[in-house]
DNA sequence: CTCCGTGCAAATGGTTTGCATCTTA
DNA sequence: TAAGATGCAAACCATTTGCACGGAG
């Protein structure tokens, strides 16, 4: 999505176009490693060094409200903030929290066929996969 | 699981068997309604009115532990346990958090078929399907 | 000119922790 | 009697909120 595209989406649903706005929501729908609030913060403030974290959180709740984010929300962990929102599997590192995204034609044909199995007319999921990735067993193997 | 094999349980992993362990453990593995850590609490307190929230949480902690617990985060709602730790969906209502667990034999097979599409050894997964339920949705129809 | 957005500071609240006391094994 | 569990109170900390000022439309 690009910058006019964005901007379009802003003014459909109603909300002003400010400068911490564009920059925020460009930086977070580009992003695919799943930052939390302090990383985007940090991010932004490269460009924007007077921005505010309420700020960020403001511009996160109206990318949720619009549908255009997901937050998944850990045990003893910030949130994460994903901007992929189709159907797809967040593969979760237990050791170092990093989380790659899996999505394939078998996981929506297979996701499909049991939805249609449930009966029920699903408004969004959240598909988590845990997993220790290959370097946290690396150093699991090296501490003994 | 009755109270015995619990308690061979908890021996094993070298816990000791506390009265308060016994009853939170009791409710928490026989409440399939996902409930939260208060409610837990006002639970065990019927029986128990001395125990305190600090006990509860260092037993569910205990239990996550031991792999027989799952704990759901949500946003802006307090965490919710569930004992059911098998491949399932947890069908979650948005309007008024109700959870239900589904399962069936071809989630299980459609799943075990993704996950070795993906080809890494997950150590858990958490399926959430989110929906407007039936009463939620007869209200909101009221309030137009 | 009005309404909404920004950002500082303070509040929130579920969860965690420190510590003294008590219980289990 | 040693190691671990309990429970009170205090701390934690990511997130939310109140409010005054500023900028968009």
């Amino acid at each position: 999505m690009n910058e006019e595209q964005l901007i379009s989406r802003l003014r459909e649903n109603g909300y002003k176009i400010t400068p911490q706005r564009i920059a925020i929501c460009k930086i977070v729908l580009s992003n695919e490693k799943h930052p939390n609030a302090e990383q985007i913060f940090e991010e932004i403030k490269r460009k924007h060094p007077a921005i505010s974290m309420t700020t960020v959180y403001h511009t996160l709740d109206m990318l949720k409200e619009m549908g255009m984010l997901t937050e998944l929300r850990f045990n003893s962990q910030p949130s994460r903030f994903d901007p992929n929102t189709s159907v797809h599997i967040n593969i979760i590192c237990k050791g170092c929290g990093v989380i790659w995204d899996y999505s394939s034609d078998t996981l929506r044909n297979k996701w499909n066929h049991i939805i249609s199995e449930i009966g029920k007319q699903p408004i969004g999921q959240r598909l988590d996969v845990y997993i220790i990735c290959d370097d946290c067993k690396k150093n699991l193997h090296q501490e003994k």
